[in-house]
DNA sequence: TGTACATCAGTGAACGCGCGTTCACTGATGTAC
DNA sequence: TGTACATCAGTGAACGCGCGTTCACTGATGTAC
């Protein structure tokens, strides 16, 4: 059965190459949050990792390429999270799933602030990141939000939605369309466009919180701003 | 009359003095377009001013507070944008404000994108913006925003709002009597919340189109999009 | 109106620093016969 | 099982670069008498 030439276990040095990659993208997002991405340097990292710089590019190419490993790092882990979040609520329960997301979201990025600055905050400027290698993961919430909203639509479980006499223009339909097609979709356009808002507000809510935009004394309650800013876009999204 | 010491016509010396700190601004965010907060440099700034690098600490302390200058200058530059555009419109008409607001925001953040991710995008590490002198210019946009809200309150041309079961929680209210002592405002908890998630909707929409979360090809009716997102947060706001 | 002095803008050299990346090399670890 | 060779990890020096900031200085511009 050699056909299927990956499922070798692997040998030591397989194995010491793999724990020294897996350090150096730890050391990385260490750096990471205690410097920002700008000022992610290969330097160092090897001085962390006890090591002389040039050895670094034993294992990896260049900072391009540690800045996309850690990238692709930190979109599983939120993947990860968000994903047990949701999997814990009842397949039902389409409001609960939202809800479990949004924390998910919201927990993950105060936790991780650097990293999720990396993600969704601005661009690293020269880097451009690249699309075959993050697009997998960099979609994972994404594509887990829509699911729950087209399974919710599946299941009659939407309810009448806020302002239904918004209408669609016929361009922004045609982007729905595809999406729809490409993802496999039932809802129609107006709980799709609904749903890019929710996706977007949501994230907005966790930037403002997370990039210190609600100034330092404004509220005090921002666990319970945020779940009530989740309830708002519950609505919004017919859930 | 010399108590006003102010008021004194400003010499040829004090005219070159601000020409040239507003081109030092000026060259600033060239320089933050290109390359980003994180890089810009002083040294590139003097360069570009055709100045040997030490001239440039006459005018300005250090990198920091040129930073400082170019977040108060963008801070500025979209307030008196966002400014603009809601006095074109009717005063009475605050659908028309909202909308004329958000697409000024939109707007200005396309064409300044390096500005719009240093008021809105990741913090700048190692950076803190002195708030006695950003707080006024960096609330502007929010203080004008509450303002269309709080006066269609007062005018009573606030609809019923979206979900008027979702319960604001007493911490929450606490932060909100806050606000509203602080601010002079009239409208409700329940208003005050819907127009925090607006705001943060807002600019979380904003965000996801400048930072390039879209991806290249999702959505083509880029601008249908973002006036679908309006008319919902509109309807959202009660407006 | 003319002179003495103060203020200011800009110079050029220097400090110490960190960065990405290349390259020839040494040793250790693995592999083929 | 033993030997010859290939592979790989890590070294250390070097390249050329840009950065922030300080400091003593030269000249030009303004001000006071």
């Amino acid at each position: 059965m050699p056909p299927t030439a990956e499922a070798k276990p692997p040998t030591p040095r397989e194995r010491a190459r793999a724990q020294t990659i897996a350090d150096i993208v730890r050391l990385g997002r260490e750096h990471l949050a205690v410097h920002g991405a700008a000022a992610l340097s290969l330097r160092a990292v090897a001085r962390d990792l006890g090591v002389v710089s040039s050895a670094v590019y034993r294992y990896v190419e260049n900072r391009d390429e540690l800045l996309t490993l850690l990238l692709i790092d930190a979109y599983n882990e939120l993947g990860d999270e968000v994903d047990g979040a949701v999997d814990a609520v009842d397949g039902q329960d389409f409001a609960g799933q939202f809800r479990a997301l949004g924390n998910a979201v919201r927990n993950w990025a105060l936790r991780e602030p650097a990293s999720y600055a990396l993600l969704f905050g601005s661009p690293v400027p020269g880097y451009q990141a690249p699309g075959e290698r993050t697009t997998g993961p960099g979609t994972r919430v994404i594509v887990r939000l829509v699911g729950i909203f087209d399974g919710a639509y599946r299941a009659g479980a939407m309810d009448a939605e806020v302002g239904p006499d918004v209408v669609i223009p016929p361009k922004l339909a045609g982007d729905l369309a595809s999406i729809r097609a490409e993802m496999g979709l039932a809802a129609p356009d107006a709980s799709l466009a609904r749903g890019v808002l929710v996706w977007t507000s949501l994230f907005g809510a966790v930037s403002f919180e997370v990039f210190g935009q609600y100034g330092a004394d404004t509220f005090a309650a921002r666990e319970e701003l945020f779940g009530h800013q989740l309830s708002v876009l519950q609505k919004v999204a017919g859930l």
